[in-house]
DNA sequence: GCCTAACAATAGGTGCACAA
DNA sequence: TTGTGCACCTATTGTTAGGC
């Protein structure tokens, strides 16, 4: 499992510190109508980013992964050990124990590769739980996010983002509500350090996150009714907006004889992913 | 302004009865 | 056999007040 964005509260302590420190530079807002400089400031540092919104509120967010190749690209491995080595080492360019922050926001998932390229599975993504996969258009490449209150689901095609020679799909779950991640034990990064909490993470991003998509099987689209009836239900069951607008009951059945159905016809790239979900995660 | 905690409201999943 | 509606429980979401 890789964790990659972070964000962290800052308190009146650190802002001090962060201010004063003569490697840090920052930058003020700047009003060229009024000429007054606005109270926050921004300071970029590598793919992370100090904003201090007062002097006694701010936070540090970004892609730990990402500082730890020098801010370029985050679609290599982070194991854990990286992840502590780069918190230390931040930790000394700042000034500040960050492993002691308070985390707000927090990013985690997984780089596995597939057999088919991701754009078609990507395209089959229907919905988790009962919200509906939004298209993110960024360049280059689509993600592919399901918006919850407190958390998102995300996945995308990390190969065609990188121009990569290789199907890489990334699933990623991104906690917009501190509430969310302290439900799994995280209050800190330096929680991360127990494998309880690692393993929760884990969980939340297999069970939780892609166990709960729907996902259109590719193998749906080739795929040669017997009779009449399976004609209408695959049609139905290939449409997304079937889905999207069947009342939750009529959904829930659906879903059921569909997993059904997917089970006894042979497709299965939504469990090859989870397969492939869980080998990665077990031996980084 | 930005965020959290607590609470109420709403939505999802499941089992069951039952209709077409 | 396929499909729908209902009741129940639980998880998620929205709202409000309040902290810093």
């Amino acid at each position: 499992m890789m964790l990659c964005g972070v964000k962290f509260r800052l308190d009146y302590l650190e802002i001090g510190k962060l201010l004063s420190n003569p490697n840090l530079e920052f930058k003020s807002e700047f009003s060229r109508q009024t000429g007054e400089i606005g109270q926050s400031s921004i300071c970029n540092y590598n793919g992370m980013t100090i904003h201090i919104k007062s002097s006694g509120f701010g936070y540090l967010k970004g892609s730990l992964h990402k500082f730890k190749n020098e801010g370029k690209h985050n679609y290599d491995d982070f194991t854990w050990d990286e992840v502590f080595l780069v918190v230390d080492e931040l930790s000394d360019t700042f000034g500040i124990k960050i492993r002691d922050l308070p985390l707000i926001n927090l990013e985690w998932g997984i780089n596995v590769e597939t057999k088919i390229p991701p754009k078609q599975i990507l395209s089959g993504l229907v919905m988790h739980h009962g919200c509906r996969f939004d298209k993110m258009y960024v360049n280059p490449g689509t993600h592919y996010v399901c918006s919850h209150s407190q958390f998102r689901v995300k996945a995308y095609d990390k190969g065609v983002q990188n121009c990569l020679a290789k199907n890489l799909l990334r699933i990623e779950i991104s906690a917009n509500r501190s509430k969310f991640i302290n439900k799994l034990g995280v209050y800190k990064i330096g929680d991360l350090k127990r494998p309880e909490a690692r393993l929760k993470l884990q969980n939340a991003l297999l069970y939780g996150g892609w166990a709960n998509t729907l996902l259109i099987d590719p193998g749906l689209i080739g795929y040669n009714p017997s009779n009449q009836d399976e004609i209408i239900r695959i049609s139905r069951w290939s449409n997304p907006n079937f889905w999207i607008n069947a009342s939750k009951q009529v959904r829930s059945y659906h879903k059921r004889v569909y997993d059904r159905f997917i089970n006894e016809a042979g497709f299965n790239v939504k469990q090859a992913i989870f397969e492939a979900m869980m080998k990665k995660l077990w031996s980084i």
